[in-house]
DNA sequence: ATATGAAGACTAGTATGGAAGTTTTTCCTT
DNA sequence: AAGGAAAAACTTCCATACTAGTCTTCATAT
């Protein structure tokens, strides 16, 4: 029983809750938390050193992400990757974020572009060091100043979320091969395009900017089976036990 | 203090939180309870006999769908409506649902088209029978089903989420005059289109059909301008109180 | 009359205990 | 040894109690 600390814990005064879902939710996208996983309210409050209650506030929050499924009376988990789920947030992803890029084209706001630009800039400098974490974080941050760009800054928190469930998969592939010039090269056509005020160019070059997970995650799946739904679950604890048993 | 009773509950047996919000979210998107009031933990538990906690968490997820803020240590109330938040939602709802327009005239599923068409039928007779409660649900099924014919059924649960922002303008906007035919005839016109297979007049008479509240919405605000955000807020209690005294 | 401040009535946040239910284990029976 | 029933150990869910913060209100001092 490891106890951890919460990181913001000192700096800030937020309430317990919220700090776990910031906590928990990096946790399971950065897959420190593996998919299948089974948590539990009593087990993360002695944790972190508190009651049960924010615990489970904390859960609520991440099952309406659909990151967690609360089974009542019986547990609660973190969902496995869903290719279905997947390819779901990736459609409505593309949807938005062509949307807001057509938009962002149209309107032309040059000192929100040169924000988008600067961001740019700065993951090139992150690629160079080789701070992934870095450029991932730079990633989020290129498509949030977009919507901004667009004037539909709120746009993003709902993309946000549907990334959420990317992010995974993206993650694995980061530790297979690191596309990050990919990344680097379809974000500086998507920002050619936007200067340029073609929105149908914009808008093309976002759509490949987001298929692209499209051709990794089938090899991905077939990489990792245990941590996708409907594959084999060989690595559930409980069925391992029980096939050992007989 | 008037005891109600969640209409669920003999029925189901589901938890009282999730009913909770059921009845909160009906109440709120149909203006039973109005913009800008306050809410309590203490009061609503009072109200349905249950203790603060399912109430709690029922806020919870009402907050993170946007309909109600919570305001440490201060009170959880209905958030106004705000004409930049029923903008962003219809934006996004515009973005993803011509998605789908487009993508279930491609693929011309017959037989969940044939449910769309259904779907419009009862519609017509909810219509004839003046029957509006009916013809606003069958709308969101008309949608639902569409979505489900583009073979991205989960998709509509975001936009769902951000349908709520806007029903409570359509609702105020249906006392004002009944525009049930002109909803009728864009449903029937993107079946058309979809039917047809005809993926950019699909697209287009979605946008049409979405684009019909930024007429309305305007005029709406100007009508209840204590509903909405940034206005006039001469409804406010407290305000009306102290203006008396002076 | 105005400004300051303390007391009380609110609020949400957290802790804890018990109830209802599911899963796993254990032990008895066959 | 295998199968099944009882029980123990887990889980979430709900109720209650308490803490801490904010706002209102009224009394007091300037």
């Amino acid at each position: 029983m490891d106890l951890v600390t919460l990181p913001e814990m000192a700096t800030s005064a937020e309430p317990i809750a919220r700090r776990l879902v910031d906590w928990l939710r990096h946790a399971i996208v950065t897959m420190r938390i593996r998919p299948g996983e089974k948590l539990s309210e009593q087990d993360l409050a002695r944790r972190f050193g508190v009651s049960r209650q924010p615990v489970r506030e904390a859960f609520i929050k991440l099952a309406e992400s659909g990151l967690v499924r609360v089974l009542p009376q019986r547990g609660t988990m973190v969902v496995k990757i869903s290719i279905e789920a997947v390819e779901d947030a990736r459609f409505i992803r593309e949807a938005i974020e062509c949307a807001v890029a057509r938009e962002a084209a149209r309107r032309g706001d040059a000192r929100a572009l040169a924000d988008v630009r600067a961001c740019l800039e700065d993951a090139a400098e992150a690629m160079a060091g080789g701070d992934t974490e870095r450029f991932f974080a730079l990633d989020e941050e290129f498509h949030q100043r977009l919507a901004a760009a667009a004037g539909r800054p709120n746009s993003w928190r709902v993309v946000e979320e549907q990334k959420a469930q990317m992010d995974r998969v993206r993650y694995l592939d980061m530790s297979d091969a690191i596309p990050m010039k990919t990344v680097m090269a379809q974000h500086l056509a998507i920002l050619a395009a936007v200067d340029g005020g073609d929105e149908r160019a914009a808008e093309t070059a976002m759509r490949v900017h987001l298929t692209e997970i499209l051709v990794s995650l089938p090899k991905i799946a077939a990489r990792w089976p245990d941590l996708f739904e409907g594959h084999a679950e060989a690595g559930d604890a409980g069925v391992a036990r029980r096939a050992a048993g007989g």
